[in-house]
Order: structure tokens, then C-alpha cells, then sequence
DNA sequence: TTGCAGGGGTCAA
DNA sequence: TTGACCCCTGCA
């Protein structure tokens, strides 16, 4: 799948994307790896990419974007929604484990977003013990706070803010947009990474492992958050983040039984291997919205 | 109305 | 291995 596969015709002030596979859009954008889309009544989405924002919906095979041209599509959002990855081939490969199977059906359009390494960096350090509706209301009070303002044709908003900002603003302050405990760690983890020009880079070049390990130097981030941030940036795609939620769906469909974070983590390398991310996505959608082991 | 438990982890002891 | 932790919601 590239670029060319996709029809785009320009309308007033956005784009229509034909020939769309394997998406949808409650499935992507309610699964847990993104915290700055809100669901409209019309049941399409506004939310904010990098200094854009945009209103998104999807219809039979055609994706709308509203405030995008041509140019936006190709630059930002054919990468942002994995439009290069052919969904089909993974949920083949990985429908071959029956217990998988009955997962991926469910959460049938599943995509993994590929979004910015740095907003991933703090909003899954905030999203550390706390509930999505607390997480989408502090990054939204950080970008408001510390981001710059952006013209955008649904009223002003704001985008993430950089380290710099955030390494430098006053504690006290910070823990006005309600991060709690946490912002002692965005301001830490901010002023770290903001020293390192190459952090991303460095990141990228380590195997998997060594990443995770690398990351979870960082003051507020652990094994589930830097899973989180490798695989929702689109940095590593064979890491399987361990909520309580996967831990729960792990247990009930194939452990039968209480079993440690290692023992998933392993399990999920050897089972899931280079696909492992993919799994977790449709496992997580799975066990959340049908409440397993609640 | 008030009070309390607990949540999509991490840290420190 | 275990408890504390900000803040908010749900529920008694």
C-alpha cells in the first residue's frame, strides 16, 4: 500500500480519501493510544496533529478530512493513520490464533496511529494510575498553558508543547492543569530529554529491549509507559504495553489463570513476536469494551 | 449531603 | 513486595 492507492479529491476546505481498508474510526481513535480527538454528535471527530486540527469521519471507504488539502494528506496524514500498512496481512497472520481471532473481528478496524514521540512521552507518563477523561483534561490544560495557539477553521487551539516549556515552567504552576503527582515528572522527564538533541534518534537505532530500558531512566516512566510511547509513536512495533486491562484479557483467554507481568510479556514475544503491538490493540479493545474480568 | 474507595503505574523503602 | 500518590467519579 502506498501513497498512489488512495483517490483524494479536494473539497472546501478538506480532502475525501476513496478506497480505504480496514478502518474505523471509534476503533482507532477510542482504543487508548490517543488522548486529543473528541467525538462530535454527528459522530465524526475533531482533534489536533501536530500544529493542525481537523475534523475527521469515514464513510463505506472514503475518509473525510476537514481543514486538510492534498499537501496535508501526503505529509501528515497518510503517515499519521498508517494508510502504508496493509491491515489485512497482519490480522491474516495473527487470526491464525483462534483466541486472537475472535478479538480482531471485534475490533475489526484497528489501526496503530503513528504520532508525535514527544506528545506520547508525557501523556502516557500522565496517564500513570489515572482514568482517560483526567488525561485528555490535563493535556488539554498543558497545551492551553504551554503550547502555541494555532489558526484552525473550528476556533482556536492550541498545540503540545515542547520540552523546553515544559522543563522550564514553574512546578507550581504545572500543577495547574491537574497532573498531580505526575508533573513533578513531565517537568523532570522534560528537562532530560530536551538536553539530548538526538534522544529520539538514539531511541530508534537501540533494539527493542535496550529502548525500553533507556526510556524507563526517565523520571514517571515504567515498563507499561515506555511500551506505550515506543509503540504508539511508531518507533517499535513488537512491544506488548501490559495494563491492567490486557493483564485481565491475558489471564481469561489463555492462562486460565493469575499470571505475572513477566510471564505475559514473555508469552506475548514468543505467541505474537514482531506483531505483538498489533495484538495488544485488538486485545485491549477487546477486554475494555466487554469488561472482561470486571 | 458527606465520606470513601479506587483507577489504563511508578517510585521508594 | 508493598504502600503512597493527585484528582475525580461513582456509590453507599
Amino acid at each position: 500500500m502506498n501513497y498512489n492507492d488512495y483517490k483524494l479529491t479536494e473539497f472546501e476546505n478538506g480532502i475525501e480519501v476513496e478506497n480505504i481498508r480496514d478502518f474505523n474510526l471509534v476503533h482507532i481513535l477510542e482504543c487508548g493510544q490517543c488522548f486529543r480527538w473528541i467525538k462530535q454528535d454527528d459522530g465524526s471527530y475533531n482533534g489536533i496533529v501536530r500544529r493542525r486540527a481537523a475534523n475527521v469521519s469515514f464513510k463505506d471507504d472514503k475518509l473525510y478530512i476537514k481543514g486538510a488539502n492534498e499537501k496535508d494528506f501526503r505529509d501528515i496524514w497518510f503517515e499519521y493513520f498508517d494508510l502504508g500498512r496493509d491491515y489485512s496481512l497482519i490480522k491474516e497472520k495473527l487470526s491464525k490464533d483462534a483466541t486472537l481471532k475472535k478479538a480482531i473481528e471485534f475490533g475489526y478496524g484497528i489501526r496503530l496511529l503513528k504520532q508525535d514521540f514527544r506528545e506520547m512521552l508525557i501523556s502516557f507518563i500522565i496517564s500513570a494510575n489515572n482514568r482517560i477523561p483526567m488525561i485528555m483534561k490535563t493535556i488539554d490544560a498543558l497545551s492551553k498553558n504551554y503550547g502555541d495557539e494555532i489558526d484552525t477553521f473550528i476556533g482556536n487551539a492550541y498545540s503540545f508543547p515542547g520540552y523546553e516549556k515544559l522543563s522550564k515552567a514553574v512546578l507550581e504552576e504545572l500543577e495547574m492543569c491537574k497532573g498531580g503527582f505526575r508533573c513533578k515528572y513531565i517537568k523532570e522527564t522534560s528537562g532530560v530529554v530536551q538536553k539530548d538533541d538526538d534522544y529520539l534518534l538514539k531511541i530508534t537505532e537501540l533494539t527493542t529491549e535496550n529502548a525500553r530500558k533507556e526510556l524507563q531512566k526517565l523520571p514517571g516512566v515504567g515498563p507499561k509507559v515506555a511500551d506505550c510511547v515506543l509503540l504508539y509513536s511508531g518507533t517499535k512495533y513488537d512491544v506488548f504495553p501490559t495494563d491492567v486491562w490486557v493483564k485481565r484479557v491475558m489471564e481469561e483467554l489463555y492462562f486460565k489463570r493469575e499470571a505475572s507481568l513477566k510471564e505475559i510479556q514473555e508469552f506475548s514475544k514468543e505467541h505474537f513476536g514482531e506483531l505483538a503491538g498489533f495484538a495488544q490493540q485488538y486485545l485491549f479493545y477487546y477486554a475494555r469494551e466487554n469488561k472482561i474480568g470486571r
